[in-house]
DNA sequence: AATGAATGAGACTTCATTCAT
DNA sequence: TATGAATGAAGTCTCATTCAT
């Protein structure tokens, strides 16, 4: 096996001292990247096979040597960028749990559009994807399920803090709270010149506080 | 002149004695209903010329002769669609004014997707593809700002009227509500079985009045 | 029949107390000229049969009515340019016979393209569709053998005045007469900045002098 | 590796063991031969991307996937069939120079459409093309100044040589006998019947001596 | 006579996919 | 492992042509 630092064809350098398994993954992380960086721009439908392979420095067969078929590229991309996109906002929002946390994770959901805006796009798009895409929707059940509940989670711990009201359902208020956030930066995402996302966020919150706390 | 109605070649049929420019009208109305039955179905997407002029019960080209290209048919349907949704919301809702009228207005939306599920397929479809269509995200831009506009002025009747407190933003609470209302029910597109729509309802309007009433 | 001038569709206005026949032999004169000057513009194959109406001034239907078949049309087309490129070629060399008439009419070959660039272009798109197009080769062979034996003649009659060399072969003289001719201006319509036509056909005309008078 | 002649499924014989340039250089020459067929027989506006592809023995979609547009199919063709031609038609006057070169070109030139008819064919389509197709004029217009330019260095080598006239103009003359050359050819692809190549040319070459020696 | 609605064939082009190297 | 050559299936779009008005 060739150790020494080499020259690509794509034009890209890479470290020597990898095992075919890191490069094979390294390939993978990259052209998932790569393809989504399509996706925030064009949107869903926009990714190519070769045109992910380009982009990530690979030649424009190397998708499909991985991924086998279109499918099975937006099933693992649509997993790649919901999971991105979670892992950025729980680190945000880290350390903070019970209602407290909760109202964390909303402040932060505002503020990641204007900090990461490709990303956004990129999970707004999955989203949008799920309605038509199979490979895409049963991430998006999964994830919606998951979303809903961790809000849930959040105010079930403000009701046993006594702090909110306890006739509220926490699982509907999780999937509205969801609802509203992500219906507020599909709004964003379409004319951020109108939608001022600090003021929303800030008038949901106290929104919230009234509607829910005793 | 013939005037018994007659079979045509595309499969339909139609009365003769129209003018032309009747049957250009109906061709051109019955296109659009085909592509938007092929949005609910897969996607925005999903269109192709060929099968919208068949399903229409044209030939497969009349499409293309009529919207020129495709994204003149894609835009055109996006204006449609958006049209017909509103429409029919307005209908369902019609004579309610107010902050009644508002609160009324959301729960014939929570009604709409078990009612004409295939139309509120479409109609997301045109807000997600106002993502990366720029011959849709100008209609779904208007529509954005519109329906947030009228949710604020169901909140500024309320307040004169005494029945809400006047510290609310109305602006962001249309967008807000606008959102929530959206975020639901792209939540029980992708997972129907788990998303009981009128408790959302029941829950949201309760949350509303809360958050919003003196 | 209505005899009042009225208006069209196309936008035109027409003279009244037209019999039918003449409205249409009017009406198919125009769409040959429209059909010219695409020719003339995008060659021979830029015609539509819808383009040639519309450019006339008559709906986009109407070249189909006359003319049935586009190879119809460019049959007719074909023919057409030809005789008014001859008419004005011949127009400009009224009254000149003999060997000087055939010296006056090179002159004025070489002076057309500036004069009328697009009927020349026009004429020299007939040209190069004979090579492939059936319904013109036709007409484009009757053409070149009408003008070699016309140019034969004039050197005849220098030959039967004493003035030009008797062991001249006139028919083959007229062949390469009317290839230079040609070839000159098609060099000239590919790149007008390099070919001086005005210098050409002064080395032209002395050139044959010194070849063909004793 | 299998090294045998083996038969891939568009029909060809192909050696194994080629490198994939090596591939990819012969299914383009064929291509581009097929596409000179076309041209021959039908004119410049009868290629097909895909009637060029399946001649030579290839995939209808192979044209499309090497030249992209078949605007820059055409581009390539034009200056595929000028180099072609040049190169015969330098072979066939090998050696010649001065003025008999010339003339000796002359005499080929005459020669060249009963030997090659399809290459003659092809070339005069590409001029024809010239008039039309902006990918093509360029090649042409080059050609021309190349072409006429040769003929006008052989013109200045006679009168180097003290064997014409000094008072001719050899760029001019350069032009006309191409315009001969290229005429007299145009109008044998018309009428072969009629035009008498072998009598032309010698027709023309003792013109040329009659009017430019001393 | 004239318009223009509608059809259908054919071309270009894009890609997913397969396969040789 | 990785490249890229080659195929073939759609899809868009343009037009000649037919036909109802």
């Amino acid at each position: 096996m060739r150790r020494a630092a080499q020259r690509v064809s794509g034009g890209a350098f890479r470290q020597a001292g990898r095992t075919q398994a890191e490069r094979r993954d390294e390939a993978e992380r990259r052209i998932l990247e790569a393809a989504a960086d399509i996706v925030a721009e064009g949107g869903f439908e926009a990714i190519t096979l070769a045109e992910a392979g380009a982009r990530a420095g690979y030649s424009r067969g190397l998708p499909s040597h991985y991924f086998r078929t279109r499918d099975d590229l937006l099933s693992a991309l649509g997993a790649y960028i919901v999971e991105t996109f979670q892992a950025r906002r729980r680190a945000n929002a880290a350390g903070a749990t019970g209602f407290d946390g909760l109202l964390e994770a909303i402040r932060v959901y505002f503020e990641m559009p204007l900090d990461r805006p490709n990303m956004v796009r990129a999970f707004h798009a999955v989203l949008a994807g799920a309605l038509n895409t199979p490979a895409i929707a049963a991430t998006v059940a999964r994830l919606n399920h998951t979303s809903a509940t961790e809000v849930a989670a959040g105010i079930r711990a403000g009701i046993a803090a006594g702090r909110l009201r306890d006739d509220i359902d926490p699982d509907a208020q999780g999937v509205l709270i969801l609802a509203a956030l992500r219906g507020s930066i599909a709004q964003w995402l379409v004319d951020p010149e109108r939608i001022d996302l600090e003021r929303l966020g800030a008038n949901f919150i106290s929104t919230l506080e009234r509607s829910l706390t005793k």
